[in-house]
DNA sequence: CAGATGACAAGAT
DNA sequence: AATCTTGCCATCT
């Protein structure tokens, strides 16, 4: 697994109706600073199982967009509003939404073994 | 190895 | 507020 099965394992944490950042996510999995390997991951990985990947969006509350997402840009935008989440100018309130991860979770932060020098 | 890319984030202008 | 720039680094070419 060349990808990182964390980010995977965090995403999958977050409830309904509620989003992470990539900022989040990838603190919670252990790149703390490196939030785009997050959103790459999620790019390369994107595996078709029950990953909300949508419930992932930016730092700025909006929802990241690319040419070649699924064909529909606004598609993260319509899984999120059918969560019950209300955008307002394009944008969610982070304050209202934002994903509030477990204690149980944050000490496993600091329990995250990189790799073995094997 | 070297160059370029990206579903980000924070700072400066 | 919008844009540009830097930091970060795995992955692609």
């Amino acid at each position: 697994m060349s990808c990182y099965p964390r980010i995977y394992d965090i995403v999958r944490q977050i409830p309904h109706g509620k989003v992470a950042t990539y900022g989040q996510v990838a603190e919670l999995a252990g790149l703390f600073g490196k939030p785009r390997v997050v959103g790459y991951a999620l790019y390369r990985g994107a595996p078709e199982q029950e990953i909300p990947w949508h419930r992932v969006i930016n730092a700025k509350g909006e929802v990241s967009r690319s040419a070649f997402r699924d064909g529909s840009d606004d598609l993260q935008q319509l899984l999120l509003e059918s969560e019950g989440i209300v955008f307002e100018l394009g944008k969610l309130s982070l304050a209202q939404y934002r994903w509030q991860p477990p204690r149980s979770l944050l000490a496993q932060i600091q329990q995250i073994p990189k790799s073995d020098p094997g």
